[in-house]
DNA sequence: CACCACCCGTATAACGTTATAGAGGCACGG
DNA sequence: CCGTGCCTCTATAACGTTATACGGGTGGTG
């Protein structure tokens, strides 16, 4: 069915290699050679065979974006940006979801996609150091978002401990002592914990006390967890006067049980998320979050793991912190107002 | 770096022939071998070479989903479900955003892919009923959502006029008149001339008249756009009591408008949307919505192309029209209320 | 004029699979 | 005892590329 070099070759009146060599620039042609066989190209319509190109050199030019959950907006905007980064350098992006399962993320990290795969980025959730050392496949990976440190590949996050400390700081800036944390999550989420962890110590910078009964644990990080949890929390003895959620899906679902409760935010309820998601922007009221830098993660991941699969990168292991900032928004209040 | 066949072979001391029915099961291999090859694959640890297998077999083992946006949820919840439903084939799919853009569409329609992948299932925008019958590539196509018809492909969609019938008779039901229409677009989005023609005539049968003045267009189907379009509305010398989205994402911007122009919802205007994402079950007031049947258009979507891929579907090709349904939410006020 | 260097092009061997044709052994019926 | 057929297994030719080694001209140089 296909046109292939051969085809190509006939019509032109040339050999394979030369054909092939016009198609790649990998040696050079003469003027004249190179016009025949283009038009040849031009006239049957040829395009290279991957597969046959991919099992000659080694490669399949497929890379794999492994996250926890497409429907998460944060993700879905991330694995926009790496498509595309990957297209411009040739590669096709597939995406893998894990759905934050312990079993699917050591199955991904260590073989299911061996062959099929030139690398691998990978966002982990419930895997940590030992399970990454453990692994035996050899393809590059690139490990996003926080949680395993000291392995031996490129990683790319924000520093999750500082921006929890941002956050809380900017309640404190409006005057919340009662700030309760949604999003703590049982043994093996890294991320969960250093967000904890910089909630803890800001609080304690700002000379708060840290009180457990406002510290909310969610199964996952969705709106319906925010909403569920939110609810309990309002439903204490003594409710807080702000919420910092791990991330903008359950600040989101806050917003709505807050809403249903009849509180209003942010003067009775104020709520800081992390991911800057669209959604955050159009909600009501619009949602104050910490923007991590979703651009540069996406192009940092894929252009490192290409360089990795191409060799050009020789470099040790490179952990690279992206930039965050707070972006105020209706819910802690407007600068304005 | 691989361990091939060759190496099984090798150490189980029969022939690749035989290694090889012993992975696909194409031919009977006896107990006694199979035995023996089994284990050899299990200690060195053999998965095939998928470019190999693809080159030899003619396939690939890629599928493409092409849509116009990830960052819409609608699209990002039907991808998650297509590629389960792609995996549980065998087949790994990969994602295209065609940015609505018709220089892209046709494109990948007729070739960037050509010899990349088995089969394409598209989601077309800006493209119609001509440019698919010029397509010449000879991979399978399935398409999904409404806009071309009369073509030699299998098409899955909801029926966008009477989704929009039942979104209007809603209105209409609970005592609006001035009904606007947000998502108009200019010449070539089909779905948005279906959902438009259904709104014009579901107005008629209802005994009310179209104003072109409630008919809003839209440069593109997002928050952004709906914010913009509903202010101007509200600002018009007679604003609209109801109004139905070309989405949610415009019905969600528009929400935010409303919000920020102290409007109530439903009280001074209702608001109707399509897609049923999850962002509309969190959001304040919830989003009532025409639910499509997304899990059911996912795996049809990928099921039909897969078996005109395989051979196994010859007959002539089928159009679907999946189930939808109306949601009541706040946006319309709750049937207790 | 012989030699080397170079440029342009060709022939060919892989890459790891799978499908096809066929070889060897064994049982069975004639 | 031989042909026939089945049942396992093997040898081998593709699939379409790319990389390597090589050949045959041409021009420059000693």
């Amino acid at each position: 069915m296909g046109v292939s070099l051969k085809d190509i070759a006939e019509r032109a009146g040339v050999s394979l290699a030369t054909v092939s060599n016009v198609v790649n620039g990998y040696r050079p042609v003469g003027e004249h050679t190179r016009r025949r066989v283009q038009q040849a190209i031009d006239e049957l319509g040829y395009s290279p065979n991957l597969s046959a190109r991919h099992l000659r050199r080694g490669r399949t030019g497929l890379i794999a974006l492994a996250i926890p959950e497409l429907n998460n907006p944060y993700f879905a905007e991330l694995a926009e940006i790496a498509i595309r980064e990957a297209a411009g350098h040739g590669y096709t992006l597939v995406m893998e979801n894990t759905a934050a399962d312990r079993q699917a993320e050591l199955l991904l990290l260590d073989g299911s996609r061996r062959h099929t795969i030139d690398g691998l980025i990978f966002s982990p959730v419930r895997i940590g150091r030992d399970e990454v050392l453990a692994r035996t496949a050899d393809s590059p990976l690139v490990l996003i978002g926080e949680g395993v440190y000291d392995v031996p590949h490129d990683h790319i996050a924000i520093d999750n401990v500082a921006a929890s400390h941002a956050a809380i700081q900017h309640l404190v800036a409006i005057g919340r002592r009662r700030i309760a944390f949604i999003g703590a999550a049982s043994g093996d989420r890294q991320s969960a914990h250093l967000r904890m962890r910089g909630y803890r110590e800001a609080l304690t910078s700002a000379g708060l006390p840290f009180r457990p009964e406002l510290v909310a644990r969610t199964d996952e990080f969705s709106r319906r967890e925010g909403m569920r949890t939110m609810r309990d929390l309002l439903a204490s003895a003594d409710p807080p006067d702000a919420v910092f959620a791990y991330n903008d899906l359950i600040a989101i679902g806050a917003l709505r049980a807050l809403a249903e409760a009849g509180c209003r935010v942010p003067e009775d309820v104020a709520v800081v998320g992390i991911d800057d998601i669209e959604e955050g922007r159009f909600s009501s009221p619009t949602l104050t979050t910490i923007a991590p830098d979703k651009e540069e993660i996406g192009r940092l991941a894929v252009r490192r793991l290409v360089a990795r699969i191409e060799g050009t990168e020789v470099a040790a292991s490179l952990t690279v912190q992206t930039p965050f900032r707070l972006i105020r928004r209706e819910s802690t209040g407007t600068p304005g107002s």
